[in-house]
RNA sequence: GCGCCGGUGGUCUAGUGGUAGGACAUGAGCUUCCCAAGCUCAUAGCCCGGGUUCAAUUCCCGGCCGGCGCACCA
C-alpha cells in the first residue's frame, strides 16, 4: 500500500527523493509540480483556519539564527545526544544516561565528552545489553541541529532551526509591541525546519528538512480563556495518558465541552483540538483512522507541560502529524533571561494598587572608598535584602554577603526607606499554546487517505479521492479528438478556466477513457469533455472522479459552476442538469 | 549508527562472466474514441567506486540509496 503510494507519488509528480541524479540524499524531498500545489493548497487551507479565521497574524522569520537563541531556548543542550556504541553487541547507547542511572552524577548531559569518557572507565560503565566494558570506547556527539558559520571564519555559529517557533519567540518584543501590548494574540509561521536526523524513515514521514506551520497564542494565564463556544460541540477522539497505560486502555469520544468539563484536555489545548479536528476532516483525512494522544509524561518535550498529539493512521502505523502543546512561560522566560530585551507584557489593573515597598538607595560616595570594587555588588545585595527582609536593616549596621565576604555596612548609608508606592499594574510573562503542524506529514496522510482503488468491469483503477478544496489539479479539459474543431473549443474552455483561477490541465493524447484514468490517478476531481454535439450546442460534459457520473452543462456556466464546486457551495450530486446522450 | 534484505528504461520486472528481454507508461500516426480498445513506429535501463578476470550488470570488498528491526525522534 505505501509502497503503491510511493511508487505514484514519484510517477504522477507528487514527491520524489531529492538529487537522485546524485545517487539521492537521505532525508530529504522534492515536492513535483502535483505535490507541490497540493502542499500549498493545505498551507493555504490551514493559514485560512489557524489564521484567518482565528484573527491571527502572520510572519517570516529566517531559517539561521545565531547560537545564543538556542542557548537560551534549550535546544543546544537538548539537542546534542552522546551516543556510546558497544564493541561487542553493536548496540548503541545515550552516554549520559548511563552515567545517570550508574552514578550520583545528574544532568550528565552538560559534562563535556571527554570527561564523559573518563568517567565511563573511572566507573567501569558496562554495556546494558551484553555486559561488554565500554572504558576507552569513544563517545560520539550526535548533533541533531545543522550548524553552519555566519559569516566568514568560525567566531559566529549559527544553526537551522529545528523548530520555526524560535523565530516567534525571539521577536516576541516586537510583536508584542505590534499587538500594542494587548493580550491574547496569536502569531503563526509557515516555514522549513531542520533536524539531522540520524535515521530518516518511511519516505517523506521523517525527513531533515520539513515544513512546519505553527501558531503561537501568547494569552494571559489568569485571565484569558478560549472561545470554547465556537468549538464546543465537535467530538474529539481522544487517548489519553491514563488509558494509554493501563493493558486495555481505550479511546473516549468527548465534545470539546465535556472534554473540558471533566478536566481531560487543558482548555486552550482543547479549543484547538476542536479547530484542528474541523480541519483535518476539510482536507480529506479519515476520521476513522485519526485520534488525539495525550503524551506520556516521560514523553514530553522539556519545555511542554501538557501535550496532545494529532495522530493519523498511515500503513497500520500511527503517525504524528501535529504536537498541540501548552508551552506555559517556558519560552519566552527563557528568551527573558538570556536576551537584554524585556518578554513580559504590561497588565494594567482595574484600579491601581498602593503598596508598601522596601527599597535602598545606598550612597555610593561612602560605599565606594570603602569597600572598592565590591561596591556595586554590596549595593545590588543591598536591594534584593531590602525586597526579601526588611527587618535587616533595623539595627544599626546591615550585614551583607557578597563573594563570600560579608560586609556591615552602617544603616544609613544604604538609604533604606519603606514607601508607599502607587502600581498601576504589572509585568506578566505570557503563557503560550502552541499547535505545531507537520505540513509534510499532513500531505502525505492526505494522499493515504485518499488513495483508493476500485474494480471497473475486473480492471483495477487507481485514484485518489482528494477533496476539491486541496486537490492540485482541479478540472483536466480534453477534446474527443483533436480535430474537426473540437481541440479549438477545449482550448478556449482551458484558457477560459485558467483565467477564472483554476488549476486547469488539458490532454488531447489517447483515448478519452485513458485520458479519465489518467485524471483519476492524478486525484483530479472534475473533467469537462468536448465532443461534436458540443459544436452544435455549446455544451459540454462534465465528468466527476469518484462516481465516474456524467452532466451535461452549457459552457457558458463552467466557470461559475466548478469554482461553486471547488468552494464547496454545491456538491456534484447536487447538481440540477441532464445526463449526457451516449 | 548497528543488523537483515535489496538496487536492471519513467514504473513493475526477466535474465546473464562475453553489456540485456518483457509488460505498463510516454511520444508520433491511423481509427466519430465518453471510461486503461486495436494497429504501426519511436524514445528510454544494468546505483557509484575499487578488486578478481582477456572480459563484470553478473563474483568479491567498500560506499551511496531504499525497505524492515534495534537505537534515536528534544
Amino acid at each position: 500500500m505505501s509502497r503503491d503510494l510511493v511508487e505514484l507519488a514519484k510517477r504522477r509528480g507528487y514527491f520524489f527523493q531529492s538529487a537522485s541524479a546524485y545517487g539521492g540524499v537521505s532525508g530529504f524531498y522534492t515536492y513535483g509540480p502535483e505535490g507541490a500545489t497540493l502542499k500549498d493548497n493545505v498551507e493555504d487551507a490551514w493559514r485560512e483556519r489557524f489564521q484567518v479565521r482565528e484573527g491571527h497574524r502572520e510572519i517570516d522569520a529566517p531559517t539561521v539564527m545565531p547560537e545564543p537563541v538556542f542557548e537560551a531556548s534549550g535546544h543546544l543542550d537538548t539537542f546534542d545526544d552522546m551516543l556510546v556504541e558497544c564493541p561487542e553487541c553493536g548496540e548503541s547507547h545515550r552516554a549520559d544516561h548511563l552515567i545517570e542511572d550508574n552514578t550520583d552524577i545528574e544532568e550528565a548531559e552538560s559534562i563535556p565528552i571527554s570527561e564523559v569518557e573518563d568517567l565511563i572507565a573511572d566507573h567501569d560503565l558496562r554495556c546494558p545489553n551484553c555486559d561488554a566494558e565500554l572504558a576507552g570506547v569513544p563517545v560520539e556527539d550526535f548533533n541533531l541541529m545543522f550548524e553552519t558559520n555566519i559569516g566568514p571564519g568560525d567566531s559566529s555559529p549559527g544553526y537551522l532551526r529545528p523548530e520555526t517557533a524560535q523565530g516567534i519567540f525571539v521577536e516576541f518584543p516586537q510583536l508584542a509591541e505590534y499587538a500594542r501590548n494587548q493580550l491574547p494574540f496569536g502569531i503563526t509561521q509557515i516555514g522549513k525546519a531542520y533536524r539531522n536526523e540520524i535515521s530518516p524513515r518511511k519516505s517523506i514521514i521523517r525527513v531533515r528538512e520539513f515544513t512546519q506551520a505553527e501558531l503561537e497564542h501568547f494569552i494571559d494565564p489568569t485571565e484569558d480563556e478560549p472561545p470554547l463556544d465556537r468549538v464546543a460541540d465537535v467530538e474529539l477522539t481522544l487517548y489519553s495518558a491514563e488509558e494509554q497505560e493501563k493493558d486495555d486502555g481505550e479511546y473516549v469520544t468527548k465534545t470539546v465541552r465535556e472534554a473540558v468539563d471533566e478536566g481531560i484536555v487543558h482548555e486552550w489545548i482543547a479549543y484547538y483540538l476542536g479547530v484542528g479536528k474541523q480541519w483535518y476532516e476539510s482536507i480529506g483525512v479519515d476520521m476513522d483512522r485519526f485520534r488525539y494522544r495525550q503524551h506520556l509524561p516521560g514523553e514530553r518535550a522539556h519545555y511542554s507541560a501538557d501535550c496532545w498529539d494529532a495522530e493519523s493512521e498511515v500503513d497500520g502505523d500511527w503517525i504524528e502529524i501535529t504536537g498541540y502543546s501548552y508551552r506555559s512561560d517556558y519560552d519566552l522566560g527563557k528568551h527573558d533571561e538570556y536576551s537584554d530585551d524585556d518578554f513580559t507584557v504590561f497588565k494594567q489593573y482595574d484600579e491601581p494598587k498602593v503598596v508598601e515597598r522596601a527599597t535602598v538607595d545606598p550612597d555610593m560616595s561612602y560605599l565606594g572608598p570603602e569597600f572598592g570594587g565590591a561596591a556595586g555588588d554590596i549595593a545590588d545585595a543591598l536591594e534584593t535584602l531590602a525586597e526579601r527582609d526588611r527587618k535587616a536593616f533595623d539595627g544599626e549596621e546591615v550585614a551583607v554577603e557578597v563573594g563570600g565576604e560579608e560586609y556591615a555596612i552602617p544603616t544609613e548609608k544604604t538609604g533604606f526607606s519603606v514607601e508607599e508606592v502607587k502600581e498601576t499594574g504589572e509585568h506578566v510573562l505570557p503563557h503560550v499554546v502552541e499547535p505545531s503542524i507537520g505540513i509534510d506529514r499532513v500531505v502525505y496522510t492526505v494522499l493515504d487517505h485518499a488513495y483508493e482503488t476500485d474494480e471497473i468491469e475486473g480492471e483495477t483503477r487507481t485514484r485518489l479521492a482528494l477533496e476539491p478544496a486541496v486537490a492540485p489539479t482541479f478540472v483536466g479539459v480534453f477534446p474527443l479528438m483533436d480535430k474537426d474543431g473540437m481541440g479549438e473549443v477545449a482550448r478556449e474552455i482551458t484558457d477560459d478556466l485558467r483565467a477564472a483561477g483554476l488549476d486547469v490541465t488539458y490532454d488531447d493524447s489517447g483515448n478519452i477513457g485513458r485520458r479519465y484514468r489518467r485524471q483519476d490517478e492524478v486525484g483530479t476531481p472534475f473533467c469537462v469533455t468536448v465532443d461534436y454535439e458540443s459544436l452544435e450546442d455549446d455544451a459540454v460534459t462534465l465528468r466527476e472522479r469518484d462516481s465516474t457520473e456524467q452532466v451535461r452543462v452549457p459552457i457558458s456556466d463552467l466557470d461559475d459552476l466548478l469554482a461553486d464546486l471547488q468552494a464547496g457551495e454545491t456538491t456534484f450530486a447536487e447538481l440540477d442538469a441532464p445526463a449526457p446522450e451516449q
